[in-house]
RNA sequence: CGCGGGGUGGAGCAGCCCGGUAGCUCGUUGGGCUCAUAACCCAAAGGUCGCUGGUUCAAAUCCAGCCCCCGCAACCA
């Protein structure tokens, strides 16, 4: 890389600034496996590293696990493992998903590593010792159906608004961290930093959020409760709740903000400069708490909280138990992680909910990756080498050529920084590619191959020729730099092809970069486009591949009771939307079964039927109603159907 | 009356805060080009901007009311 193009200044004095970036993404609830929401916010947080660190900046992307509480502890149980193998094995799980979807982060933290616990015992310690944290007693309405306090909020006629059974007073010695005297000064510190929760919706709901009294936290759980937490150094009969603990991670990551030594080097390195990015579902821990928790750690806060949306499924709902969250990240298999990149980024506008659907998806890989991008890049490089010698020619005469790619390029840039300063990828993407059709016109108004034909006698078009396909040359190898962060592969084929293997800096991204006489080399199916006749239609139907799915030895399936049941009667639950309440008999015995089928089934289609039921499932009341047992059915999104005996078996029969 | 988002050419969206010729992508039709992945480029057709009323010289945009869809939470055992 040699010669000074127009932005090189501009570059050189952004990364001699040496602009300083932390990222992180949430860390991850193990009690479920990887699925596209977690990919999306962490692929979205790569692509920012990526970009920061192709202009230069000193990076630190943090992503990780959380491991502790109540969820976990039960899982683990019903898993019949301990929490901590059952944490190493999601956490596995997770590491290995970015691994295969090629994030680049500089750290992994786990909650349950000692580097961790370690520092939220420290920090616990310095607000007891502040005062900051007191035992009080928690007095709360409680409802044992649901295991959970309500508020007076919540509780509607003094009943539970689940089981609208009444509520016991239940009182409960906690300790508290003193959160309701940070009021004012959070809402303060808010107001002067208008984008310090962004987008700005996210900072009203927030702000909205703080014009009622903010409680003091209950940062404890008694561990005649919960055992699976972090203790409380300064009490032992308690372990830490599982968001205080949580947050800290960010922190803790970095190593000790105390220690002002070695031990303390990244921390003041990196945490000034720290941004966090989340989905909407946790801001307000994040906009709350967080802040909340660091200002009395004498800690500083987040530069920037940047809160994205959900992804919702084919216009329905993300829905889990069906299993598309996971199907949607199997894409990336089928694709390729540039195209699942290119597509989450540009589909969706960044804070605002998306759609995702594999219709969509091939949409946008055709039209956009394949016919736009790939295509240029193939008809680029083959004019090169047919009509230059496959070598980057010296630019002539360009008098006659009329469009400027030089400038469009550098306008595409400046809108790519300023787009990526505030996380609007959707804008950034759509930046380039203005770019990307614009050469794609050059070429079309250029006619490169028509000047070949007359390059023979015409000196004029010889000159141009060289231009038109030095001009390409250019446009070709900004293209390789600039979408480096966006889609990796297919920017490092496309640098490859113009002869250059090293890692891009956005400094490069510029004319005159590549200089004449390099080699090229054809590019062709960059991105094959698609073209199976109905990528979509059945494929919205598709169940998840069964592949996956762990196995298990047969003495674990034989723990589970199933039985053939007549359906005696069958009610809607009142005021609910899914649930049928059935009456069943397994011959000796009668049992109600609440089922979520209502959408499906009408009462009357299941009485009399024979189904198979799941018969020594723990009971558990849904809208008040408790259901002793599961129907079986089976499920692809939008249809369900309940399975019934093909030949009959009497009630109690046993189903294996 | 739980919280929130939305109803704009065939599909998906932008525009709405700061009223004044309705914009983009895909699709369709016609044309161009032949370097390229049946791709690329140009052009055209196609819209009562959910409904009703109000404010205004002027409303997709502001106000009021209504209808419908979706997400979250509550009910997928």
């Amino acid at each position: 890389m040699g010669g000074a193009g127009p932005h090189q200044a501009d570059a050189e004095a952004v990364s001699a600034a040496g602009r300083t970036f932390y990222l992180t993404t949430p860390i991850y609830y193990v009690n479920a496996t990887p699925h596209l929401g977690h990919a999306y916010t962490t692929i979205i947080a790569d692509v920012m590293a990526r970009y920061r660190r192709l202009r230069g900046d000193d990076v630190w992307f943090l992503t990780g696990t959380d491991e502790h509480g109540d969820k976990i502890a039960q899982a683990a149980a019903t898993a019949s493992v301990s929490p901590q193998v059952y944490a190493d094995r999601i956490s596995a799980a997770f590491r290995e998903t970015w691994r295969r979807l090629g994030i680049e982060n500089d750290d992994f933290i786990r909650t349950t590593e000692d580097r961790h616990t370690r520092i939220v015992q420290k920090l616990l310690q310095k607000l007891w010792d502040a005062g900051e944290i007191y035992l009080g007693k928690y007095g709360g309405h409680y409802c044992f159906g649901c295991e959970r306090f309500y508020t007076d909020k919540e509780i509607v006629d003094g009943k539970c608004p689940d089981h609208q059974t009444p509520l016991q007073w239940i009182e409960e010695e906690n300790y508290f961290f003193k959160m309701s005297k940070y009021q004012g000064w959070l809402i303060e510190y808010i107001r002067a930093r208008p984008d310090l929760i962004r987008p700005e919706r996210y900072r009203n709901e927030i702000l909205g959020f703080l014009r009622d009294p903010l409680q003091d936290l209950s940062i404890s759980r008694p561990r005649a409760r919960l055992e699976w937490g972090i203790p409380l150094p300064f009490d032992d009969k308690y372990v830490t709740y599982v968001w205080f603990d949580a947050l800290i991670n960010y922190v803790s990551a970095l190593g000790d903000p105390y220690d002002p030594g070695e031990g303390g080097h990244k921390y003041r390195t990196f945490w000034p400069h720290v941004q966090h990015l989340i989905g909407k579902d946790i801001l307000k821990p994040h906009a709350i708490y967080w802040p909340c928790m660091l200002e009395a750690a004498g800690l500083s806060v987040f530069t920037h909280l940047n809160v994205h949306g959900y992804w919702t499924l084919g216009g329905g709902k993300m829905s889990k138990s069906i299993g598309n969250v996971v199907e949607a990240l199997a894409l990336t298999e089928k694709y390729g992680n540039d195209a699942f990149r290119y597509f989450i980024m540009r589909e969706m506008v960044f804070g605002l909910d998306g759609d995702f659907s594999e219709e969509a998806f091939v949409g946008r890989l055709n039209a956009d990756l394949a016919n736009d991008l790939g295509n240029l890049v193939s008809r680029a490089t083959t004019l090169i080498v047919n009509l230059a010698g496959g070598k980057v020619p010296s630019p002539g005469s360009a008098a006659g050529i009329v469009p400027d790619l030089r400038g469009a390029f550098a306008k595409a840039l400046d809108e790519v920084a300023a787009a990526m300063e505030e996380f609007a990828f959707q804008r950034a993407l759509v930046a380039i590619w203005e770019f990307v059709r614009e050469v794609n016109r050059y070429v079309d108004t250029t006619q490169p191959w028509a000047l070949a034909k007359k390059a023979a006698a015409d000196e004029l078009a010889r000159e141009q020729l060289r231009t038109v396909l030095y001009e390409l040359s250019q446009a070709l190898w900004c293209l390789g730099v600039i979408l480096e962060p966006f889609v990796p592969e297919a920017a490092g084929k496309t640098r490859a092809a113009l002869g250059h293997a090293g890692p891009p800096c956005l400094a490069d991204a510029a004319w005159d970069q590549l200089a004449p006489g390099t080699t090229i080399q054809k590019l062709g199916g960059l991105f094959p486009r698609i073209d199976d006749k109905k990528p979509s239609a059945p494929s919205a139907t598709t169940p998840p591949s069964v592949a996956t799915s762990s196995r298990i030895p047969i003495d674990e399936f034989a723990k589970i009771d199933l039985r053939v049941a007549q359906v005696l009667a069958a009610e809607p639950v009142p005021k609910s939307k899914k649930l049928l309440k059935l009456r069943i008999s397994l011959g000796d015995e009668e049992r109600t079964i609440v089922a979520g089928i209502a959408e499906h089934y009408r009462p009357e289609d299941l009485v009399g039927t024979k189904v198979v039921i799941v018969a020594n499932l723990e009971p558990a009341k849904l809208m008040g109603v408790e259901s002793q047992g599961m129907i079986l059915a089976g499920s692809v999104e939008g249809q369900l159907a309940v399975l019934r005996l093909d030949r009959d078996l009497p009630p109690g029969a046993k189903v294996k």
